[in-house]
DNA sequence: CAATTTCGTATTCTTCGTAAACAAACTCGA
DNA sequence: TCGAGTTTGTTTACGAAGAATACGAAATTG
């Protein structure tokens, strides 16, 4: 297979990309933007035409000089993508397009978490299944899930707590059971919402998502790449020690959901009690778990934001809903602690509320219809036929360690 | 420019890359490597013999079936780097050559820090000039300088408070005065350490570079790639807020030389202070600050980990010659503090002593050299024409915040 | 309506990678 | 010792892709 293919799929890729930005361009602006030849660019859009992926609009442009350019836009049916978030309450679907738009939902609400990851299977498929038949199966590219816990290069769940799974080569599974042609990618929750976020910016930010649920996790996009560490597991900010008016530990104990502990009940989810935090808010007893609660968040916050200068910092999760009651509380307290002429980041909320975690599982397989087709890639081999493809799985490779945490419930550890 | 053009660049550079990983290979060993044709290979390979940045050995292969290959390997002399690091007391330059030895040093003992930015530039150029004197300068790259402090993407120094220094544009400086064909690279002293760590390993590592001086500093490679954050100040580990034995600050403050303050006298050298601890190992005193050491290194060390997932944990800077003499505690507390199932990263001295930032400037130049060409990359409009040209320098973009720091000598802000 | 500008495509040319062929250099076995 | 077999590096013919140029189409401007 020659290289020089690599040649049409990189212009048709760059264009597609191009017109990710911008909601419609002429060729020849695709042309100027990327310093190359209208004629080639005619060529590469002529492939992406022929794939369904972008379409000519009668859109007429912005009255000019001379002849106009036919409009040119993403067909957003061109390409679809299944996400699916496993909670611990409920297993929530969605079908996305490619302009990020979420055109079908399916929940499945198991209602308990500590079910074996086997048993849980079928039913992830089925949710899968049930949103899949809403489409064209030939446009649809694969199933993303977004996992609460660890997650190893190559999709296995190494541990998640919450879901009581320990070594559950979960995208394995998946990929044995999903019809062939499916792209399959397990990924952890915090690095689907960050996918997610990233994928509805045009710029290749770089930002410090933080999904404040039960635990606290958090992925980092650097110039708008993923950081994902040696085994797939960076982003563990809730298990940064930090100290809060002398109190010592792990941040997810003060800014997690433990950090509310008369809010919390037994058996209530973290919504429950966020709502009921919401309904005491002028209490004194809310405020100062409030108040607690910023400090430790803001100190957790400053530390990650040292280390990683991001430009922005997303909150995400159910416990993120009280963010807006002590903005100004912890955006003070951030800015007293970044001192050094470190640009304090800017905080934000996340884009995508609830529904975070599936998009951005599906947003994981999207990205890789605009990734550029690495030259270097040795695993070019198969030579895929169809522009259609996708350029490479986010997320991949390594082994996994043993795990040992303290879970509620049973265990299902599938190293044996 | 026609784009075909760059594929043979590419092609040139993967052989560049392969050959910097094994000592010597044959066209065909690199053809199959890259899977392309031998013909292919050949061209390539022409071109950069023609460069000069490779060269045909008359080392035989290991006796094989059929006929032998050529060996074809780095010509180390094909491209030289100056790096020069700004230090309190010296400016300390060396040449590097492709093959990462040092081929020259040179030395300006300063004396002492706070000097104006505007009268260091001549000595700094002095030191650059006097080791591009030794070298053809056809075959001289260009210029690394690795400062202690904040520095910015287009290569300003932000703030050096070690320096004395604010807002100095010295990159902007350097390519005013130096010779027109030098390339020039201005980055942050941890940046640079890591970048030689980097340089010195074939595989893409994700790793923690901590240098332990007066403040601490770091740098974080994941897959190869440095995180420089959305200003270029990723990396300050030393100002995360740690909790050491009820006792709570930034990690510099205990970590850094600050955390031995009996043996750091006024006007004492950080190495200074590290040998008269080695002179008094066996004190109650000493070990006391060691034991304390190596706990607040211990924790910052684990909340990076956790965030950033590395392989390695790299020490460097004058402190940490006393590593090895806590290796075992501090190798203990990390991994207690590593639950999760997180691996735990493992420790290592750096690789270049006293010379890493010096050596790290200029391997980030270097790494230019076996830098694929960026096919999306539109500064290709100047149409490099010699294949010894590097491909972009590491580091560049964006603006300056404001400042705000403790210095204890006069303040050179060039704001105004 | 003519001149001008811009757009998209068709044509021709150059460059590059591949496949196939070939000579060179070496090992192995008779 | 010598020929068969293998691997290497280069050469030649061919196909594919981008660039340069040209050309017709479609709009604005005067």
């Amino acid at each position: 297979m020659t290289t020089t293919r690599l040649l049409r799929r990189m212009h048709a890729r760059h264009c597609l990309r191009l017109l990710q930005g911008s909601q419609t361009l002429s060729r020849a602006d695709m042309a100027r933007a990327l310093g190359v030849t209208r004629a080639t660019i005619g060529y590469a859009v002529a492939e992406l035409t022929a794939a369904g992926l972008v379409l000519e609009t009668p859109s007429p442009t912005p009255t000019r000089l001379g002849r106009p350019g036919v409009a040119l836009r993403l067909n957003p049916q061109g390409a679809l993508f299944i996400g699916v978030e496993m909670d611990t309450r409920a297993i929530s679907g969605v079908l996305l397009d490619l302009n990020m738009q979420v055109v079908a939902r399916r929940v499945d609400p198991t209602g308990a978490a500590f079910q074996d990851p086997q048993a849980m299977l079928p039913r992830l498929m089925a949710v899968a299944q049930g949103l899949a038949a809403q489409t064209d199966q030939a446009r649809l590219i694969g199933l993303g899930v977004a996992v609460p816990g660890l997650v190893g290069r190559q999709g296995q769940v190494v541990n998640a707590p919450l879901l009581g799974w320990r070594n559950f080569a979960l995208q394995a599974e998946l990929q044995r059971i999903a019809p062939a042609h499916w792209q399959i990618d397990v990924c952890n929750d915090a690095f689907a919402f960050a996918s997610a976020e990233l994928a509805a910016e045009s710029e290749p930010q770089s930002l410090l998502m933080v999904l404040l649920a039960e635990g606290v996790g958090s992925a980092h996009l650097d110039a708008g790449r993923m950081i994902s560490g040696a085994h797939g597991f960076a982003g563990e900010l809730g298990h940064m020690v930090v100290s809060v008016r002398g109190r010592a530990g792990p941040l997810e104990a003060m800014a997690g959901a433990a950090g509310f502990p008369d809010a919390m009940g037994a058996g209530l989810s973290v919504a429950q009690g966020v709502a009921s935090l919401l309904a005491s808010l002028d209490t004194p007893k809310t405020q100062a778990a409030l108040d607690l609660w910023a400090e430790a968040l803001a100190i957790g916050l400053a530390n990650a934001a040292h280390l990683l200068d991001p430009d922005r910092i997303v909150l995400g999760g159910p416990l993120s809903a009280l963010y807006p009651h002590v903005a100004g509380t912890l955006k003070e307290h951030l800015a007293t602690l970044m001192l050094q002429g470190h640009a304090t980041p800017s905080l934000h909320l996340a884009r995508y509320g609830n529904e975070g975690a599936a998009i951005g599982a599906a947003a994981r397989l999207r990205a890789g219809m605009f990734a550029l087709p690495d030259l270097g890639d040795k695993s070019r081999k198969p030579a895929p036929p169809s522009p259609l493809s996708p350029d490479r799985a986010p997320c991949q490779t390594d082994i996994s360690p043993h795990p040992a945490t303290l879970a509620k419930g049973p265990i299902y550890d599938q190293q044996t």
